[in-house]
DNA sequence: CGCTTGCTTCGAGTGCGCTCCAAGGCCATA
DNA sequence: TATGGCCTTGGAGCGCACTCGAAGCAAGCG
């Protein structure tokens, strides 16, 4: 029985509130919880992003607006920090910022726009997929080309030492 | 009997005539062999690349210098179409260029520098392993995403046709 | 109060990997 | 001879994803 953080049955994801984030297996965050309202460097801290960057992402619409504090400085919550993993995870398949920012937008739209999401991730899962297959070839021609010089480094090895 | 192309064994691989080419399985170009003097718009026609870039290549120090007709145009060999095809592999890893710049130097300087190309190789392959490592994982976060939308499809379909 | 720290904004700059352009050469066919 | 097509070169330009700079505000502390 994991049920770590989870007060509510796992039912947060996609809800109507906007934000579209992967509740089901907690994440690894130091995340308060509670109160949880990060600053910029708190949030570049934990994800290796700069604050340009988290600034950016916000400017280009990436990112829903941030919660602001009494003073206009941003507080990311718990569901910006699962956003912002989930854009990690997308941005390592090589997925252009373009197609995030439509899929932001979908989620922004609400729940009308759970089709073309799901197709837009589908598509995304192919190209993964495709990725792997191909890295997985490279692999082979690497392994094979380090035999080749383990090789010609151990007969010349044999013949330097007899 | 298939001995397409090699007379001899199949040790042409990293010679001291300097191209580093994986002979081993015949790669599925369309080669006429004999006399394989391809045009750079053959070439760009093969591997998807444009001439310019074909070019470029040349320019930066990626391809050792092409062969030319007696009138000056580039001539592209087996062995150069091989070397695109590697250059192709390590290029979809995400190797840096200048990365690839730096292993066709260690070919063009012989067969003394082994050991360093098999150590730029291996790194390249741990590279690989913990790409493919991650993109597993984001395949993961898109299957649960995925499924989470469909399902929603699924119950939002019940309810609508009863 | 003065100082530091960290935040705000907009807009310009950077590095990578191409991508394209302009000007011209060579050669085959009409 | 003229036209078209493919090739050559050096260098400039582009798109992406950041990355940074400048100017200024607000809070906290001695």
């Amino acid at each position: 029985m994991t049920q770590p953080t989870a007060t509510a049955p796992q039912q947060t994801e996609e809800t109507a509130t906007g934000s579209d984030v992967c509740a089901a297996p907690p994440p690894g965050h130091p995340r308060p919880d509670g109160q949880d309202r990060y600053t910029i460097s708190e949030v570049a801290a934990f994800t290796g992003l700069t604050a340009h960057t988290l600034r950016w992402y916000e400017r280009i619409g990436l990112m829903d607006h941030i919660d602001r504090s009494h003073t206009g400085q941003r507080r990311y919550t718990n569901r910006d920090l699962d956003w912002l993993d989930l854009v990690g995870k997308l941005r390592l398949t090589g997925m252009p910022v373009a197609d995030m920012v439509r899929y932001a937008q979908l989620v922004r739209e609400g729940d009308t726009t759970y089709a073309e999401r799901r197709e837009l991730l589908e598509a995304t899962r192919r190209d993964v997929v495709a990725r792997i297959a191909e890295l997985r070839d490279t692999l082979a021609v690497l392994d094979r080309k380090i035999g080749f010089y383990t090789d010609a480094d151990r007969s010349r090895t044999a013949e330097g030492t007899g």
